[in-house]
DNA sequence: ATACGATTTTGATTTATGTCAAAAATCGGG
DNA sequence: CCCGATTTTTGACATAAATCAAAATCGTAT
């Protein structure tokens, strides 16, 4: 099982923790193109990906489909602000693979907070670790051009370039389709 | 003191931790233009900023300084990833204003952490915060143009705009500053 | 294997922002 | 209060990337 993989990388290993790990977290494989959490709603749930690959977007104010994060397996993927403020989203999540997710409710979350205080921790170090990413994507957006962006995906998160739709890694990268098209022809 | 107002908006407040808190977080008055962090160092303090205004930022490859965010009063203020990990940072740390900041080494925090359980939570909380900061820059680098980030800045940040001079501000935004001049005329 | 729709590429043109240079305004120390 | 240094503004031009449009390619269901 993955999750506890992940989770004994962060703290030291703990059956009675992995027996309510199991309890709470619920596996659910679900079909690509599925849409696991929409826009507007209040996240109800943290998830898992086991296998498989998602991504986060939402809708700007010309309309157009934007890609915030992708999330490849063995990542913990949330609205993290809908769901620890309990407040509407403004982000979307579609799975672009078949995949194999788990899921823990707020609920759930806080069972596991009282019962076992340690799951602080890997809240903390999940978060810390969003911050990381997202500190690296903000020096990229902030001053790196298009091939030097896409550049930096490729060295981060390469495997996704295989996997993910072309407008998708365009937005993801601020960029049209157009653009990332001619850059891929360039190389 | 500044430090327990906010420490108290996060947790049910205790007398014991406020004491703990004085005494591992010291206290310092330092000038403008003072570097409180710099590039290449491990991160052995965060600060919290009571009073005044400070940039954290850095030089890009080709050698440009680029500001990554601005920390006003009342904030936390670290190098974050450089402190939790123990590693060098990119990043270096200067005061705008005369500012009076308390600051806590990762022994003391450690201590805290100990003693008090629920630091850990204030832990998570700020990191939350820094990460709900840096999911809204993203979105705004993304898809706005200069204008429109501007004004978010401005509807967000409004007073560093007074506070800061406009290199700083322009790099922040990610534009060069005859065009952050550029956008301001145009108003 | 074929055909249709979706995705990606290519082309021509426009636009936003960068670059380089110099003038104007502002700031801070003596 | 004044002067030199720093910061900000303005101008002319260059360039990266957007836009709009159409062609080419790919993937999938029949």
């Amino acid at each position: 099982m993955k999750l506890e993989e992940t989770v004994s990388a962060l703290i030291s290993p703990n059956e009675a923790l992995f027996e309510a790990l199991r309890r709470e977290f619920s596996a659910v494989s679900l079909p690509r193109n599925e849409l696991v959490f929409s826009v507007g709603n209040v996240a109800r749930h943290i998830f898992y990906i086991e296998k498989g690959l998602a991504r986060m977007f939402y809708y700007n104010e010309a309309g157009k489909d934007i890609t915030y994060e992708f999330f490849p397996e063995n990542n913990f993927m949330a609205p993290s602000e809908s769901f620890l403020e309990q407040k509407p989203s403004p982000y979307s999540i579609e799975l672009l693979e078949d995949s194999e997710l788990r899921l823990v409710s707020l609920d759930g979350l806080n069972r596991l907070l009282e019962e076992f205080p340690v799951v602080e921790k890997i809240k903390s170090h999940i978060l810390a670790h969003f911050l990381y990413q997202a500190n690296r994507r903000i020096v990229a957006l902030q001053f790196q051009n298009a091939p030097q962006r896409y550049e930096t995906l490729e060295q981060t998160k390469g495997n996704i370039l295989q996997r993910a739709p072309l407008g998708h890694i365009a937005s993801y990268l601020g960029i049209t389709q157009e653009t990332l098209s001619r850059i891929r022809g360039r190389k």
